[in-house]
DNA sequence: CCGGCTTGATTACACCTGTAGTCATCGCGA
DNA sequence: TCGCGATGACTACAGGTGTAATCAAGCCGG
């Protein structure tokens, strides 16, 4: 029934992830300290930060450890297998599974600049070894 | 207040994009012919199309024609829209807008084939003609 | 020692989404 | 002509999401 004390790995939604890039960058942090990171630019309060830390928690993106009266939060789900799963997603959804077929598409909507273009080249060059 | 009559562009949801992908590959059907094709994969009714659909011609995403008693529906939205739209959502979220870093996480991931590689080269060598 | 601030927990609530049932209508076939 | 089937409109409803108020408890400064 409740898939949350199971599954490990539970989607994330925009919201929390704006959550998620401050502790991966920052690593462990109070709720306060994560409000003052993201409070300001997306105008949430505290309390709003304070639900989606627990969704995260609920969703074991996030754990918690206990520091005196408060909570430390630390990102348990690395970011590059987040950043991987929702780049797979869309490739699969949109391009038919293809990561070479979104290239092709960045390219030709010029969503690539030069600087983008030179350093896809090197990279292909480096792999190629 | 209503949104929906006025911004021709909504967030089109993943559902909604099972039956944009239909209509953008047929061009134009009548409800049954959507259900036709995506009532099979997906598992839905006719009455889930149906409702899908006229929720696609409140955000304009759609239209419709009446064709004697019932409606033909088409596209608004280009496809290469959509899949921009989204792709660059992707990319400013999760690699601060440098398609790049996408590209460089793809390979690093080994989400991009030999062949992927290849391909991508190959594009390249044309975009620099 | 006590009241106020900090903090997590609980509750709230509107909107979106996925999925579908029901209803009224209207034209076609018998 | 008349009932049936197709069709769009309306309604439903649970679960997720964005955003927040409120509550209870406990520690800190006065």
């Amino acid at each position: 029934m409740n898939k949350s004390s199971e599954n490990p790995r539970e989607r994330i939604s925009d919201a929390e992830h704006a959550v998620m890039e401050v502790l991966w960058d920052r690593g462990t942090l109070t709720a306060s300290e994560v409000c003052e990171e993201v409070c300001g630019k997306r105008g949430w309060s505290l309390p709003t930060v304070k639900t989606l830390l627990s969704r995260l928690v609920q969703k074991r993106a996030i754990e918690t450890r206990p520091d005196g009266r408060r909570f430390l939060y630390s990102p348990i789900m690395a970011r590059a297998d987040y950043v991987g799963g929702e780049s797979k997603r869309l490739v699969d959804r949109l391009f038919g599974g293809k990561a070479a077929s979104l290239v092709a598409h960045l390219a030709e909507s010029e969503a690539l600049s030069e600087n983008d273009l030179a350093e896809i080249e090197a990279l292909l060059k480096e792999l190629k070894q």
